[in-house]
DNA sequence: TTGTATGCGTTATCAG
DNA sequence: CTGATAACGCATACAA
């Protein structure tokens, strides 16, 4: 049925390790002896047998990115990102969807969502720290965003903290003083909202602000629609403000989309920022200013790393944790800029390289 | 290294045959048995290697989707549904961007960026009509869109001229009479741009109004950005109108930013609409009117009928093609609903499944 | 520079 | 119900 290098092999008159040689593009052969494989290759409309390989080498070429869905312009972004890089590798990407519930994460690290990957980028929501052990396993993980630190695996996060406080002082350096936050997650110590909430609390705290609890709008899920509900519950609570700092900005954009609702002028009235730089952020009215996390910086690290480990070979190198920078792009909705401009870089938050040393795998 | 099922048959005192019984669920298996062949799987940890079993079986399990990106929301929102309607009937799905290059999408179809799936679902941007002789492969393919008809393969499409009549038809009986088109493809003749062109006309033309070409806006490529041009240049014109019909949602929402800066108001001055209803319309600033063209059920048909040719097992059954029903969402930008209500159903297109016969292979 | 032989870990065939 | 054994298609040590 299927043409094999044996047929091949036959039809050029050479064996099936002179086929193979050629195939793989070994470069001590003779050129004719090469064309010859060539055209019967070509006569036969042979293709290798990527399942025969893989079981030889041990390797497939793929790896898994799982995100909780690709629905979420952030993580369709940045799969995109993901697929574009590892595709200039010479590597193809298989998509899982968590949809952020444990069973599933968890399914992603034990493998039985992993088919035959040769790596695992990750961007669980969650796991969080207390399943640190999960993440031990016998292939490579890069994990992504700030719900587990401190796991045996390289890992590329943002610097929420200072991005968020940084996003809050530049609403203050507005003059805006009643800043509201869309997104919390109350009581949660982990993650990017507890992360991106600390910094917001740390920049109205140098801008010699009061925190006041009401200007805390709560969204589990960090939809446009729950965002445009955390909004609304505020506005109908009659809470006084002249800003809001959105925790991403899917959420930005349903508040957008309430404070509009309720006859708001943005940024007159309220100046708005959100969270991530999505594409929509540019094209929505008013324009959103937002932070950019270095979305493509993360992809490609992301990549990097763990090809890096998948073709490690002796003693296994120490965990990295790898920081992009981010930055401030201010648009119409805090007016940095006229309609129809482009956004401007209002702040940089420099990340870098560090290098946790933990015993690898 | 790795533990293999003879390990595990040695360890619970079987043969290697009766551990892939056990995993592979054989039912005639004493129950003492099965057990002691559980627990040394426990034991010992073992996972079924793929690789081996995808030689041994032809089959791996995995689809490849190949879309033009991930970062325009219509495709990550099918990416989406695709790799949902996949994983219930317990397959895995790798995606392959083409940015709609015309070699990228070559490669999907030559199997050079097809590594090692069972089948594909493509949406061809770049290849046409004339491409057709590319389609005959030796593994199962759906196609969706509307770039490619009478291929040798299943196909699932839109009615994308019925729904554009019924747009421009719902704008029509608003009042407005001066309606625009944003994303038309000069000079060409298949594709959903000349598809919905064509509806647009016919919609024209039954509400018996004249057709003017300065009211159709060009549009390359599908963004954002290049609606918000569009509609620029349109304005910039000078050029009279009170109703918009963008080709997609990107366009819609890319004009709308154009209306906006330009001072006009929506719907009040000018009426829009889209089409394919991604998860943004709801949210935009004023929500946007679409086509909804069934994305969900596009994407359950396609995995259904590409499992059912790859399962095929006797004589090839005769190509199909499915229409799925689409709607027409009426939201604020056409005034059909008030601020911070669901849209509703304006119309509906009713699809279907048509039966091509084609000597298939 | 090229050929031969072996094994990767499964599943399938066929006895028993 | 279970066991021995032969493929599956390729890569690679080892020869030549």
């Amino acid at each position: 049925m299927a043409v094999t290098m044996h047929d091949v092999a036959q039809r050029a008159g050479v064996s099936i390790k002179t086929v193979s040689n050629v195939v793989n593009g070994y470069p001590y052969i003779r050129a004719e002896t090469r064309q010859r494989v060539q055209s019967a290759i070509e006569d036969l409309g042979y293709r290798v047998n990527m399942s025969a390989r893989n079981l030889r080498t041990r390797r497939t070429g793929l790896i898994t990115l799982a995100v909780p869905e690709l629905s979420l312009p952030y993580f369709a972004e940045l799969a995109d990102s993901v697929i574009s890089a590892a595709d200039t590798a010479g590597w193809t990407v298989l998509i899982e969807q968590t949809s952020a519930s444990r069973e599933r994460e968890t399914d992603v690290l034990s493998g039985r969502r992993r088919h035959l990957t040769d790596g695992l980028i990750f961007s669980p929501l969650a796991l969080g720290p207390d399943d640190i052990a999960l993440f031990t396993v016998d292939f490579p993980i890069v994990i992504l965003g700030e719900r587990v630190f401190g796991a045996p695996a390289d890992h590329v996060t943002m610097n929420n903290v200072a991005a968020a406080k940084a996003a809050t002082l530049h609403l203050a350096s507005l003059g805006r003083r009643r800043i509201a936050l869309i997104g919390a997650h109350a009581g949660e110590q982990v993650g990017s909202a507890a992360l991106r909430t600390a910094g917001y609390l740390e920049g109205l705290a140098e801008a010699g602000l009061p925190h006041d609890p009401a200007l805390i709008g709560e969204a589990g899920l960090w939809h446009r629609s729950t965002g445009a509900e955390a909004m609304r519950r505020m506005l109908d609570d009659g809470t006084e403000i002249d800003a809001v700092f959105a925790l991403n900005d899917a959420l930005a954009l349903g508040a957008l989309h309430a404070l509009h609702a309720h006859g708001i002028d943005v940024p007159g009235q309220v100046a708005l920022i959100g969270f991530d730089d999505v594409d929509d952020a540019k094209y929505s009215v008013p324009a959103l200013s937002s932070v950019d996390p270095g979305r493509d910086q993360i992809a490609r690290t992301a990549v990097e790393l763990l090809l890096e480990r998948i073709g490690a070979t002796g003693d296994p190198a120490p965990f990295r944790r790898v920081v992009p920078d981010s930055r401030i792009v201010g648009r119409e909705s805090t007016g940095d800029v006229a309609q129809g401009q482009e956004g401007r870089l209002v702040s940089v938050q420099e990340g870098g390289i560090e290098t946790v040393e933990v015993a690898s795998g």
